[in-house]
DNA sequence: GTGATTTGACCGAT
DNA sequence: ATCGGTCAAATCAC
């Protein structure tokens, strides 16, 4: 509604991002570690000179990358602000009744347990909470195009499929999952599946909730599917490596400055809570950069896929993961992963680009201040309590992969 | 018979 | 009024 300001602001944005394009160009030119310059390290990570400066080249170049992807990103976002008001979707709505014999829906049959939880958070959070429950989106590729193919790729959770939809712009029905046990165990995960209008052979598939069902990973059934799929991770584990990640203190470029934590991530809040002013979100790009396995844990998590630390698996290639990655996802050799949490989406691509989008309003403050509080006492972060505490730990703070790595904030509004 | 899927209708949000 | 998400009766599959 106030999208005025926010275009705006956007163009301003845009403008900025295409200097930083500039400057990054130069530097690919110049082969001059500027502002981003791992000038004070060196030798420690690199021992060959020579070979520092590939490296070097190959961050600029996927910075100028991330830097590019921003600025269609935020070109995008003008372009959908000025164009039409485009529904965000995300609604969180629960239909209550049913045709004609409606009985359920009040809050007390068995199986409603989800729901009360649900319930039982917006009433903590009057305001109007939708995204309240982590939200993240993989892509999933199947080998043909098929129209029959099968977008269901195990992810080791057995789903029920609840609803089919016609959205409107796409080509394809989108498919309403739940997590079987939702009922007897009252598991609030969800997932939605859509296959994508542009590559038949990819399916966009959105899970929302983190299983709290003791999921048995589905018996020989419909699908044939020997590996032991674990299910896509729950959000927690991205904030908790992400905030661990930070503790390690690696260094984080923002924008424009390297900076170093607990500096660093100040400043990325900070980055953020401009962003917020705009009522806008964020996008952080960070160059694909070879990762120090002692900052994550690779474990093939088992069946309780709920372990607290279970991620940094990495996809093929080399590439580097978010903070964790769903082994289905890297089965299927997805190219685009993304995660929405209370209210933000995270998005990773493969290529090495993470963004947040925000779905608006005060909720980003909150989180934002919780965000920087907790960048600034880094200590906090090992207090298992902070899961208690409105800080989201899904910010995204974190300093990537290595200490090369580098972020840059920005923010663009999605419509 | 049991459980999953299909499908039209309902509901909240925009 | 429209759209996305959900419900539940009807239907299908085992």
């Amino acid at each position: 509604m106030q999208d005025a300001a926010g275009g705006g602001g956007d163009i301003h944005l845009l403008l900025t991002i295409l200097a930083d394009g500039e400057e990054q160009a130069r530097q690919l030119e110049l082969g001059e570690p500027a502002g981003a310059a791992p000038a004070t390290d060196g030798q420690s990570s690199y021992p060959g000179g020579h070979r520092r400066g590939e490296e070097y080249y190959r961050g600029v170049a996927r910075q100028l990358q991330c830097t590019f992807t921003k600025a269609m990103a935020v070109a995008r976002a003008i372009e959908a602000a000025a164009g039409a008001g485009a529904g965000a979707g995300a609604s969180g709505s629960r239909g209550t009744t049913g045709a004609g014999s409606r009985s359920d829906s009040a809050d007390e049959s068995s199986g409603r347990t989800a729901t009360d939880v649900l319930h039982q958070e917006r009433q903590d959070v009057p305001k109007r909470r939708k995204g309240a429950l982590p939200r993240w989106t993989e892509n999933f590729r199947v080998a043909d195009a098929n129209l029959d193919a099968t977008p269901d790729q195990d992810d080791g959770f057995s789903w029920r499929k609840y609803g089919q939809k016609d959205i409107l712009g796409a080509k394809f029905p989108r498919g309403y999952y739940r997590c079987t046990y939702r009922n007897a165990q009252g598991c609030p995960a969800t997932k939605q599946v859509q296959r994508s209008d542009t590559d038949l052979c990819v399916f966009d598939v959105t899970y929302q909730g983190v299983h709290t069902c003791h999921h048995k990973h589905r018996r020989g059934g419909n699908h044939h599917h020997p590996p032991p799929p674990p299910a896509p991770a729950p959000p927690q584990d991205l904030g908790t490596e992400l905030l661990r990640n930070f503790n390690h203190g690696l260094k984080v470029e923002t924008d424009d400055e390297l900076l170093e934590p607990p500096t660093s991530a100040a400043a990325a809040a900070l980055t953020f809570e401009q962003n917020g002013a705009y009522g806008a979100a964020g996008q952080f790009c960070f160059p694909s950069v070879p990762f120090h396995a002692g900052v994550m844990t690779t474990t093939p998590l088992p069946d309780d896929a709920f372990s607290p630390v279970k991620s940094g698996a990495q996809l093929g290639g080399g590439a580097f993961s978010p903070a964790f990655v769903s082994p289905a996802m890297s089965a299927a050799g997805s190219s685009y992963f993304s995660l929405q949490a209370h209210g933000y989406d995270y998005e990773h691509h493969q290529g090495g680009q993470f963004a947040i989008r925000g779905t608006g309003s005060s909720e980003l403050d909150e989180v934002v201040s919780a965000a920087t509080t907790a960048a600034v006492h880094p200590a906090a972060f090992d207090d298992p309590l902070y899961h208690d505490v409105e800080l989201d730990p899904h910010l995204p703070l974190a300093p990537m992969f290595g200490p090369a790595a580098s972020m840059h904030g920005h923010h663009y509004r999605n419509a």
